[in-house]
DNA sequence: GAATAATGTTGACAGTGTCAAGATAACGGG
DNA sequence: CCCGTTATCTTGACACTGTCAACATTATTC
């Protein structure tokens, strides 16, 4: 006979979390609600207090989650692009203007939203990977690029960061496509400049 | 005698707005609630409706007012840095970056909320004006900087405007300061490169 | 002056996050 | 094996939100 099914979830926390990416991901920000989230992953709507510290926790935890898979989409797109030290960090930035356009809800999540909590040890262990990432790809091109105290590293970070989000909401209201990738790596080069250090 | 103080509201409409942005002043963006607004303007909780098309027409209200105020702090900046091209850009960014560090509720509702509607008139408009600020400060470097299909402005925006989020929400977790102007301007430096076109 | 429009109020509704109290399941020590 | 303890989940409530409909009041216009 099959044992009866568990009254408790096996891993309502890691349910939850899967469940808050869906409706992240199909109604954007406003459609991830932790009662949703609760009865899409067949639990009562107080359940989640449980397995988080209210709502900020869900969001937070949804957010680490996003840094992986965005941490993992710069690696596949460095990978990607050959040995050439421009390429590499090229490559990078694209996957990050691509994540940013196909994941907004993440993005949204890992970067702007005020309600997780940013100083979470688990996000904190996650977005930094996802720095040094970039910084990684920074690497060659550091001797020249680098200020005293802000290394070129935040330069690129910034105009890629920068472009992402006028991608989403251009002051002028008009939101451009991405079909600009090429544009943004001649931005990008004028900001490396000296080409690899020698 | 005096006139018996009118049961309505003077101007209802300017009312909530002014109410609406000290709320957000002080309590941030979940500090502003339509039903807040409306108390502080010394009105019930539904009268809003008959002034805005709900808590997004008062948001977007907002924002063009913001917007405003951001492209005066920009005007000023530009005009108290002198003559030269480069000062002029560079203060422009330095109005840009303390606007969104003394005035994060504001800055958000210009770029960052999705409650605004960016097809509204005046909010574009307002916005508009704040994008024309800039591009009339990136002119002078325009003709080295050009591509065809994404002029140099959008290079300067990108990368302030990644600047001053990264600011808030630094991926690391640990939010920097803003006393990090004069190394921005090295970075403002590099993408503009070639100096003024001769 | 009376009809009409603009402006505000009251009350209700569904939805939200959160909390307290109790029910249920799992676990561990005797 | 059984009982107490703990973790997990449910139920019910609370205050708060935005929004709507119905009504009251004031201003405007003809």
């Amino acid at each position: 006979m099959d044992q009866p099914a568990p009254y408790h979830q096996g891993n309502l926390r890691e349910a939850l979390i899967l469940a808050g990416m869906d409706l992240l991901t199909e109604g954007g920000v406003a459609g991830l609600t932790l009662r949703r989230a609760a009865a899409r992953a067949g639990v009562s709507h107080a359940a989640p207090a449980h397995h988080f510290n209210g709502l900020p926790g869900l969001l937070t935890a949804i957010a680490s989650r996003a840094f992986q898979h965005f941490s993992a989409a710069m690696d596949a797109a460095r990978d990607a692009a050959g040995p050439d030290p421009f390429a590499r960090l090229n490559g990078i930035c694209s996957g990050y203007l691509n994540f940013a356009q196909d994941h907004a809800g993440f993005f949204h999540l890992m970067f702007v939203s005020a309600e997780v909590d940013r100083a979470d040890p688990d996000l904190r262990q996650a977005s930094s990977t996802a720095y040094l990432i970039l910084r990684g790809a920074c690497l060659p091109f550091a001797a020249r690029g680098a200020t005293e105290d802000e290394p070129l590293e935040v330069g690129v970070w910034s105009l890629v960061h920068g472009y992402a989000l006028l991608g989403f909401n251009l002051p002028n209201g008009q939101n451009r496509r991405f079909n600009t990738l090429p544009a943004f790596t001649d931005l990008l080069a004028r900001l490396i400049a000296d080409g690899p250090k020698p």
